[in-house]
RNA sequence: GCCCGGAUGGCGAAAUUGGCAGACGCAGCGGACUUAAAAUCCGCAGACCUUAACCGGUCGUGGGGGUUCAAGUCCCCCUCCGGGCACCA
């Protein structure tokens, strides 16, 4: 690193008549002074009668030190905290540790320390990174999940979930990470690898998981994001993606028994002599369910589609070893495509059975097939193929030669009334009539879908059916650091649920990581046997863990009331603290953390702890910080410590240039010559401020002059329309860097005149009030340089509950106007007008600019558009 | 393929309601201070044309079209970059 970087005092500087700024010797100066008040940024209990505003940057992993992207976050979240205190709210601004999880394992394993220990050391360290950036969080609030105090409740609510049905076990295929050797929740595969190894490909697995059954809620969790108007739309628009609600129906197609088989030409249906009773699905006649969005194509259905894993498949192909083969290779080539996650990519690929199933519209036979693209684990595993109407049936059917039956036709069919100008097939527009469709045939498409998922229902082989793409959320994990489920296996028994006042089950601390795969849990006696509550006779604990995301999805409540033994909160303090007013963190936890945390808040209000529907009431996702256009990372090389930032301009330098370079909602490219710039600017503040300081301290005591001299006029000016920037920007859009520019200028004016000022052209009050606002509008950046000018300037009221001044739009307002004269739209002067001057004067003063008088020499005036204190535009010929 | 962002000087950006494009900062250049350098302070600074110089002019917000007295901003089409989703039936 540089190790001749300027911005260090140097011996010499102390020979200067002027003090220079030392972010070195004020920031720690000031850090143990606050360090020492334990309840400097406490939030007040809910009797203090004030407005509450719930503030809460998004928890760090314990990984042992801050990157960038957490000094970004947590300075726009203290900015705004610190503001909102200046604004008189009760604020609430905790911060705590997501703690468990697999790298404090794999740490273990590389450096031989305890997980536990790893874990703590590691947040003392981030936990003093913090202070040293003067973030002003209630560290009596301060909560980590790993502690028991905390995960005991993670298992209490795991109880709960289990008594109502909503934590459950079942068999199932898991996402399997081999260098993780655990499970994966769905959210945590990403293109098929693991989301922490990227180069990973998830396998899968059949392994017993335990359950929270989110799909319960997967309405109310797609209705109510309409209600989430405070948050970005690009959140909600990824969270309703994920939840894929489609409207559809499901039918039933009854399977021609094989004796019964009787097969027209190969792939055209037949029209078979069929009695009542096969028309009906009856418990002996294998029924495959279709789900279907477009009902209303179904007389164009010309086959049925399973998926390879259908549990029909084995069956159909139980004779035929060459048949069952071909589906091996279906399957095989859907799973490597899966992995791979490029299932779109992958080209279609079937085989016929050889069986029939009857269409429950026509009573026709439709080949049944298997095919590479129909996926077991979305709607029923099997769909209707409709070759017209869909593209990638229409793709298969081409390529297999199958039957092609247009069923619908665009409304508007240019030629032929009736019907015959064909579609440009495959034709999937909705907007359209049906066809060739028995009964149905002339419905738009939306109403046949109605009227034929009516009748499916009406004749017993189908009805309107709902399907997610979202899935329960898996929370297994064999591993080692997290929550114990506190879940029983006895042989007698079943399982049985630890009893309530068991909790917590309490994770064992002398353990041996290895890099066995499955449980480390289990191999712990101690832990793993265990007498069973119901017959006391011996049984087996569960081992698995709780997925982490359980951790995260609930902790904004515990800050709440952190200390509480007997509940995870009290239910009065969290109605009055929630909902959390601004929720701040990276968008990359816009779908997983967020929707978990959604389902935490509702199943929570359902089992009466809480009253509110959300947990969050508005969101802001801030950009990434990157390094010459590339996101920080290891590998790159272009990671900068927030330590060697902060070592060399000082915290306030650090955070302020990371809400300076870009506003927040955008990615930031991080220049250290752009903190030095800062850092500049923190000095000429520190300067003008000492310079001024006897003539500020001699102010405070006088009362303000009844009338301004000019030079007073435009600096207090200044000073108003910067509050009123400031003022704005907190309430609305949060362009901090806007907000620090203003600053900027008004420091700039302050300097400019820095001579007259010091002779005395400025009255000591007016002086006073510039500085005391100046440092009141720093405070929420540079916190530590305003409370050193704030001290002395003789200010004793605590600085961040000092009342936030209201601009005075009157003094910000400029009394003389500059308004561009334009001839045809191009700009041919300046002129200057009194403010509140009306079009008249403006006309004239324009109508007397020299500029604008040999312009229009010559001239017809054909127009001339006047905007009294904007704008003057002759049009002319 | 679908959805959402974004594109403005050498660089990060500003322009909040359609009204002076480039505030503020970085880098750069010139000057002051200094024996010298650093630091600091003052000044210049979109591109091009014209001029000895001033003055003046033209172009300019990814590209093309449109609306308007007036477009970075509104409308249509396109390109590139970033992110999300993706045989979801």
């Amino acid at each position: 690193m540089s190790k001749d970087e300027p911005s260090q005092p140097t011996a010499s500087a102390a020979t200067d008549r002027t003090p220079r700024y030392s972010p070195a010797e004020i920031e720690p100066r000031w850090q143990a002074l606050w360090d020492a008040q334990a309840d400097l940024y406490a939030a007040e209990p809910p009797t203090s009668g004030k407005q509450k505003y719930y503030v809460l940057e998004m928890l760090p992993y314990p990984s042992g030190q801050l990157h960038m992207g957490h000094v970004r976050n947590y300075a726009i979240g203290d900015a705004l905290a610190r503001h909102m205190w200046m604004r008189g709210y009760n604020v609430l601004h905790p911060m705590g540790w997501d703690a468990f999880g697999l790298p404090a394992e794999n740490a273990a394993l590389k450096n031989n320390t305890p997980p536990r220990n790893w874990t703590l050391a590691n947040i003392a360290a981030m936990r003093g990174q913090m202070k040293r950036l003067g973030l002003s969080y209630d560290w009596q609030r301060e909560v980590a999940t790993c502690v028991p105090d905390y995960y005991r409740w993670n298992q209490w609510f795991f109880l709960k979930m289990y008594q109502r049905g909503l934590a459950y076990r079942k068999n199932s295929k898991v996402n399997w990470c081999p260098q993780c050797a655990t499970v994966l929740a769905n959210e945590q595969v990403v293109n098929g690898c693991c989301w922490r190894h990227e180069e990973t490909i998830v396998e899968q697995r059949e392994l017993e998981q335990w359950f929270f059954r989110i799909t319960q809620y997967a309405d109310e969790l797609l209705r109510d994001l309409d209600k989430l108007d405070g948050w970005p739309e690009k959140v909600r628009t990824m969270q309703r993606n994920w939840i894929g609600r489609s409207e559809g129906a499901t039918v039933d197609f009854s399977v021609i028994p094989k004796d019964e088989d009787r097969r027209g030409p190969r792939y055209a249906p037949v029209q078979l002599n069929l009695t009542e009773t096969m028309l009906q699905p009856t418990p002996d006649r294998e029924k495959i369910t279709v789900f279907t969005t477009r009902i209303d194509t179904i007389y164009g259905a010309t086959s049925l589609l399973l998926a390879p894993e259908h549990p029909l498949v084995a069956q159909f192909s139980a004779d035929s070893p060459e048949l069952q083969k071909k589906i091996r290779e279906l399957l095989e080539e859907q799973k490597t495509a899966k992995e791979k996650g490029d299932l779109a990519a992958l080209a279609k690929e079937g085989v016929a059975t050889g069986r029939f199933a009857i269409h429950p519209f026509t009573q026709e036979a439709v080949p049944i097939w298997v095919a590479n693209y129909v996926l077991m684990d979305y709607g029923t595993g099997a769909v209707m193929s409709v070759p017209a109407h869909d593209e990638r049936d229409f793709e298969f059917a081409k390529k297999f030669g199958l039957e092609l039956k247009i069923v619908v036709l665009p409304r508007h069919a240019n030629e032929g009334e009736n019907g015959n100008a064909e579609p440009l097939l495959p034709y999937t527009h909705q907007d359209s009539l049906l066809i060739n469709s028995g009964e149905f045939t002339g419905l738009g498409c939306q109403e046949a879908q109605q009227k034929m998922a009516a009748f499916a229902q009406q004749h017993g082989f189908g009805k309107p059916s709902t399907t997610y793409r979202l899935k329960d959320w898996g929370v297994s994990r064999q591993r080692y650091w997290g929550t114990p489920i506190p879940m029983i296996h006895c042989d007698k028994d079943g399982l049985v649920p630890v009893p309530e006042d068991q909790l917590p089950v309490l994770l064992p601390d002398s353990i041996a990581i290895t890099q066995e795969g499955g449980s480390p849990l289990s191999r712990v006696p101690e832990f793993a046997q265990v007498a069973c509550p119901k017959c006391g006779g011996m049984a087996r604990r569960e081992t698995d863990t709780m997925d982490t995301f359980v951790d995260s999805s609930w902790y904004f409540y515990r800050y709440a009331d952190p200390k509480n033994s007997r509940a995870p909160f009290d239910a009065d303090t969290v109605a009055y603290w929630f909902p959390i007013d601004q929720y701040i963190g990276g968008v990359e936890h816009a779908i997983l953390h967020l929707i978990y945390s959604r389902f935490w808040t509702k199943m929570m209000r359902d089992l009466g702890l809480v009253k509110n529907d959300e947990p969050v009431e508005h969101l802001f996702t801030q950009g990434m910080v990157v390094k010459n256009g590339a996101k920080m990372s290891k590998s790159k090389g272009n990671v900068v410590s927030p330590d060697d930032m902060i070592a060399q301009y000082g915290a306030d330098a650090t955070r302020m240039y990371a809400l300076f370079a870009a506003p927040p909602d955008r990615d930031l490219d991080w220049q250290e010559d752009g903190v030095a710039g800062i850092s500049r600017f923190l000095s000429r503040v520190y300067r003008f401020a000492a310079q001024a300081m006897p003539r500020v301290i001699a102010g405070r005591s006088l009362s303000l002059p009844s009338s301004l001299n000019p030079l007073e006029r435009q600096l207090m000016r200044k000073l108003h329309q910067t509050l009123r920037r400031l003022t704005q920007e907190f309430d609305g859009r949060w362009h901090f860097n806007t907000c620090i520019a203003a600053i900027m200028e008004l420091v700039n004016d302050l300097t400019a005149d820095e001579k007259a000022i010091a002779s005395g052209a400025v009255e000591d009050s007016v002086l006073y009030a510039i500085a005391r606002n100046l440092v009141l509008m720093l405070q929420a950046f540079a916190p530590y340089l305003s409370a050193e000018l704030w001290q002395q300037m003789g200010e004793d009221a605590q600085l961040l509950r000092a009342p936030w001044p209201a601009y005075d739009e009157a003094l910000a307002a400029e009394h003389v106007l500059e308004v561009p004269v334009q001839i045809n739209g191009k700009l041919r002067a300046v002129v200057t007008v009194p403010a509140g001057s009306d079009g008249e004067v403006l006309r004239a003063t324009a109508d007397q600019d020299p500029k604008i008088q040999a312009a229009l020499a010559g001239k017809e005036i054909v127009k001339v558009v006047l905007l009294p204190g904007k704008l003057v535009n002759f049009v002319v010929r």
